[in-house]
DNA sequence: GGCTATACCTAGTGTTACTAGGTGTCAAGC
DNA sequence: GCTTGACACCTAGTAACACTAGGTATAGCC
């Protein structure tokens, strides 16, 4: 996968996965590789700076715990949650444009 | 429609519309307008550098006409239809990723 | 002790869609 | 004739963002 395409993407995939239950960064990383079947393999360098964006936007909100390793746990925010239902419709709109030109 | 959402995957939707018809570049911004049902209004700021890129890599090629009005024509090369296969092929790729991800 | 996987971080890079301008032609309406 | 708007082309600069390439540190196993 090159990696422009993703761009504009990669928000809403996060959010997904961290809606689903609470995660610290590394543990995003393994669940978008697990959920996708080993296709989206994302270097730290894409991930990490990707949550502090969206910490940073009021989309989720995070937490350090000391059990065992130091990490830093992400959860959705309520404004998250609304967030992700936007990107889900986003994509919609996005493939089915994609798909009605190119195939 | 957000910007970056569309990076890495425009070069595949101007291929694939000039593939059907040789196009001059107003006409390639019109159709994508008219295959996507209104939702890609492009700017020309957008596909005409686009277009550039395409013929310095070999996927497009292009010939000035003159009836009436001054217009460059592209026309799809052999590699660019073989590109238009690649960009089909990793299309579907990422949407099943993506959709395996986010729903 | 050394190694591997885990876990975090950031400064800088490269690509690319877009903004914001520019030039010129042609047809229609006043 | 003149103006307006659609047509038709172009490019220099900007913004956004995934990624590269480094760095630090801990836990567990041999």
């Amino acid at each position: 996968m090159k990696p422009e395409e993703l761009k504009g993407h990669l928000d809403g995939l996060i959010l997904a996965v961290v809606s689903q239950e609470s995660l610290h960064g590394y543990a995003v990383i393994e669940a978008l590789k697990q959920r996708s079947g080993g296709a989206l393999a994302l270097p730290e360098g894409t991930v990490y700076p990707a949550l502090h964006r969206l910490e940073a936007d009021g989309l989720l909100r995070s937490e350090w715990t000391q059990a065992g390793r130091k990490r830093r746990v992400y959860s959705i925010t309520k404004r998250g949650e609304k967030e992700l239902g936007v990107s889900r419709e986003r994509w919609r709109v996005f493939s089915a444009t994609i798909e009605a030109v190119l195939t």
